[in-house]
DNA sequence: ACCCAGGGTCATA
DNA sequence: TATGACCATGGG
């Protein structure tokens, strides 16, 4: 079992060794979510592109990636890789969207319920979903990934075979009790904290693993902290 | 020439 | 329910 504050203890060692992140890089919500498909399984850097020809063609935006043709956003976004596959998430995606009522709509429903709506369409899966649901709706939803799963693992925080939704509850409950404690103010203190706690804490984890001990056998940010992931 | 990347779906047993 | 195949580009 982890010890009390091993969770807010590691986001503390993880700040001071990469400073703030300031995610999620996307100037709008929508943004966001069209970069939450495509970084599926994939670099940022090859999304950047896909967003970069988004823009330059004028479709980033629901209405007009779906009245282009699958074929066309999937040529816009071939940079990002598996571009058929994703172009037919986010037309499914838009879909789903503009039907809901956009996001002024769906920036009223309950976190639960917005939740339940993404996973509905084809596509999005766990991660993407709270991926939008933090980053693009500012809800309290701890993203986990490979790169959490693994990090915690290491540190003894949990099993590495442990599934998305019992950790996520697991590191939200922890993070609950450490902050409300630790801060020592109570239900309160923890609601306005949440967001961009979580909000920082995944961007760290993802910097971490980019920076980790393959570029840099020796890099002092993340061996001198105690929290170096290494490589498989 | 490898391996990996900020996953998710679908078919099979 | 639990694996495996599949999707595909670009950088190290």
């Amino acid at each position: 079992m982890p010890r009390r504050s091993a969770f807010l203890s590691v986001f503390d060692r993880l700040l001071s060794a990469h400073g703030p992140q300031h995610w999620w890089p996307g100037e709008t919500p929508f943004e966001v979510m069209v970069g939450a498909v495509l970084t599926q399984n994939t670099a940022w850097s090859n999304v950047e592109r896909a967003i970069v020809a988004l823009k330059e063609n004028a479709a980033l935006d629901p209405e007009c990636l779906l009245a282009a043709a699958p074929a066309t956003v999937a040529r816009w976004i071939r940079p990002a890789g598996y571009f058929n596959v994703k172009a037919k998430r986010l037309r499914n995606f838009c879909r789903w969207y503009l039907k809901q009522g956009g996001y002024d709509v769906l920036a009223r429903r309950e976190t639960g319920a917005l939740r339940h709506g993404l996973l509905s369409v084809n596509g999005i899966g766990p991660e993407t979903a709270d991926d939008i649901l933090l980053y693009a709706f500012e809800r309290p939803v701890f993203v986990i990934d490979a790169y959490t799963r693994r990090l915690f693992s290491r540190l003894g925080m949990c099993e590495a075979d442990a599934g998305y939704e019992p950790l996520r509850a697991a590191v939200e409950q922890a993070l609950a009790r450490e902050l409300t404690r630790s801060r020592g103010a109570g239900r309160a203190v923890w609601k306005r904290n949440s967001v961009p706690l979580y909000n920082e804490y995944h961007a760290l984890i993802v910097a971490h693993a980019k920076r980790s001990c393959r570029a840099r056998p020796l890099c002092q940010d993340c061996c001198l902290a105690g929290i170096c992931p290494g490589r498989q």
